[in-house]
Order: C-alpha cells, then sequence, then structure tokens
DNA sequence: CCAATCCTTTTACAAATGTTAAATAATCAC
DNA sequence: GTGATTATTTAACATTTGTAAAAGGATTGG
C-alpha cells in the first residue's frame, strides 16, 4: 500500500529498528507498554503460563509481525512473553506512538486496519485448524506452511504451538517415518 | 465512539433494516458481495461443510455482528452459512458500501478498525478457549457467556460450536445433572 | 574433553473423546 | 390427536491424547 513522503518519514522517527542476539527477551509479562515487532530476520516465539507450563501462543517469522497482540490493542498489562530464538533484525513501534501516527496521518489508519484485517484472517485459519484438523493434520499443515520450521524452532515449542503434549508429537513423528 | 451527523447519514444511506422469519438463510456459500449483519433481535449461527458435516463456526446474539467475516474482508466468495434460528431483526451493509464509506468519511475508518479489533480480541478468546480448555469447561463457560443459550440453540449446533460430537455433549450434560 | 544440562523418544497406563447403532423424547405437519 | 420426522440420550467399543517416569541423544560451559 503506497504512502505519501510525510507518513512515511513519520514512520521512521518512531520506528525503532535493531540486532538482537538468540534468546533475547523482546517483552515480559507485565509490560504496560507493548510494542509491535516487525521482523526483519529470525524467528521469534510468544508464549505464555498456563498452569505453571509454557504455552507457545504464536510463532513469528520473517516478514511477519510478533506482539503481544491483545496488549497491544487494549492497553492493558501483557500476559505474554515474547522471545528471539535466533539471532534478528527487529523494527519495533509502540502503541502510544502508533496512535499518534493514527491521528495524524489518516492514510496510516487504514494501513493499520488492513493490518488488523490480515492478522484476523490468519487467526481465523489457526482456529479452523484446531477445530477440525487431527494433531496429526496440524503438524503436517505446519511443515508445509513452514518448511524449514524443524531446523529452527525446537520441539517442544513446536508440540505447545500445535496444542499438543511432546509426547503425542513424538508419537506423530515416529508414525512418518514409517 | 461519536461520529459526525454526516456519517451517520451516509450510514443510514446504506444500511438495510428488515425483519425476517426463523430459519431464514441470510447468506449462501459462494455469494460474493457477503454482507455484515449487525443483529438488532434473534440468535444466528454461521455454519460450514466440513467432510460433508455441518460445523457451526459462529453463534451471534443480540448486539453483536454476524457475518462470513473472511469473505467479507477478502471479497472473494464464501464458504459459509448463514441462518437465522429465531425472528430475527437484522441491519445489513455490503462491504463495497462500507468501502465507499470508509474513503469519503475517514472518521468511520477508525470505528471499523475498532470493531475488526474487538473481533480479533474475541476470536482470540475463543482460540485460547480450544487450546487450553477441556470440552467440559468449553461448554461451562458458554453457559455463564450466554445463559439462555439452551432455550434459543439446539444441542447439536452447541455441540459443533464447541468443537466436539453430540455424543460427547450429552455426556457431559449428565454428569452436570448428578 | 567431560560433566551437567537440556532435548527428544519410548514405555505403560489412564482419561477423554469419537464412532456406530439403538432407544427414547420432543416437535411438526396434517 | 396421530404418525412422521427430528432431536437427544444411552450403550458398547475403538481411537486419540494425556501423564509420569525412565532412557537415550545432543548441546553447552568450563
Amino acid at each position: 500500500m503506497p504512502l505519501s513522503a510525510e507518513s512515511v518519514q513519520a514512520i521512521d522517527q518512531i520506528a525503532w529498528r535493531r540486532n538482537i542476539p538468540k534468546r533475547t527477551i523482546l517483552q515480559r509479562a507485565g509490560d504496560i507498554c507493548p510494542y509491535f515487532h516487525f521482523i526483519e530476520k529470525g524467528v521469534g516465539r510468544v508464549y505464555y503460563y498456563h498452569n505453571e507450563q509454557e504455552i507457545t501462543a504464536w510463532l513469528g517469522f520473517e516478514g511477519q509481525i510478533i506482539s503481544a497482540i491483545d496488549s497491544f490493542f487494549t492497553g492493558k498489562p501483557t500476559d505474554y512473553w515474547i522471545e528471539m530464538l535466533e539471532d534478528a533484525q527487529i523494527c519495533s513501534i509502540c502503541n502510544t506512538d502508533i496512535d499518534w501516527l493514527f491521528t495524524h496521518f489518516p492514510e496510516t489508519e487504514r494501513l493499520g486496519r488492513l493490518m488488523i484485517t490480515e492478522n484476523y484472517l490468519r487467526l481465523d485459519e489457526r482456529m479452523k485448524l484446531f477445530a477440525f484438523h487431527t494433531a496429526e493434520q496440524r503438524y503436517e499443515i505446519l511443515l508445509r506452511q513452514f518448511p524449514d520450521i524443524l531446523q529452527r524452532v525446537s520441539l517442544r515449542y513446536i508440540a505447545s504451538y500445535l496444542g499438543i503434549t511432546q509426547v503425542t508429537l513424538s508419537r506423530i513423528r515416529a508414525e512418518f517415518r514409517q
């Protein structure tokens, strides 16, 4: 989507680009100024605790956005942690800056709406994946979607992202090898 | 959110309000101009076919929006059917009219963004419901959320919405009666 | 290189949910 | 009201997934 030079300059002003090493925690649960992070390089995971277990809610790859998206929208402290799993290059924008941007450069509001819409559709896909596919089908679909995921993300995070235990994932993989 | 008189008038022009009887199909799979329907009275369900079975993807009550929301956003033909389960009062807006509205009345674009955001958060809730709760917990939570749902929606639709078979739902209900 | 730690697989068993079919209950059309 | 249809429950059995514990592999820091 094309933007005017003024809007682009404004985005440049509020965006914060940087390189960060593997295992950096991009965001901690409890933060009240959540960022929206655009991944230029690297893989990250969004997770939170449920019954003292880490649950991987989202995996983000190059060209995608990774964010504690509920908190980003509501302005309340987030329950999510965000960790980069590889050395990464990240471009972040704080949500108060986003509000400023939308108010002063109305055309960016449309961009924002379209980005939320895109995320909505991805979440809708993920919802259908859970509602109507077995664990094995979800694993196959994930591999097709991200062919290099096995080299980049450890199996316990993948299991958690698929909503199954590591034991079940191991069983599925054992089936596959036959 | 307050809107100017001009925006309100424009919305009035494109909105289509009407009463429809129980069992009316609001939208058929394959349609290419999907509507977004605001429910003023009644209950509706959004469903689609998966392995020749009807799957209830969404239930909508008074004050909520019901829509083949993927198609509404993408402009592609929808796979969803929408049926009202009670005599209902509906206010519908076509997505091409929405685009016109957003372009000519920029303040409505913010309203649109906030509405999508709200729907995103609801879907996120539903996602977590599936990922981290048993069928029994999902049923309890649904009853708390919509206390009159048992009088208004038949159990097979509820089972489908919860992502379980009718048999499993019956078992859960039998447990409850003890 | 080695010990410690973390990651993954395997095993045995338990619990949850699905499948099929039949029985019962409720609703609808005439 | 009555018969037909639809909705819900129950039963028996199969399958999937979870839990806990142990064992084997891989990785890391000194």
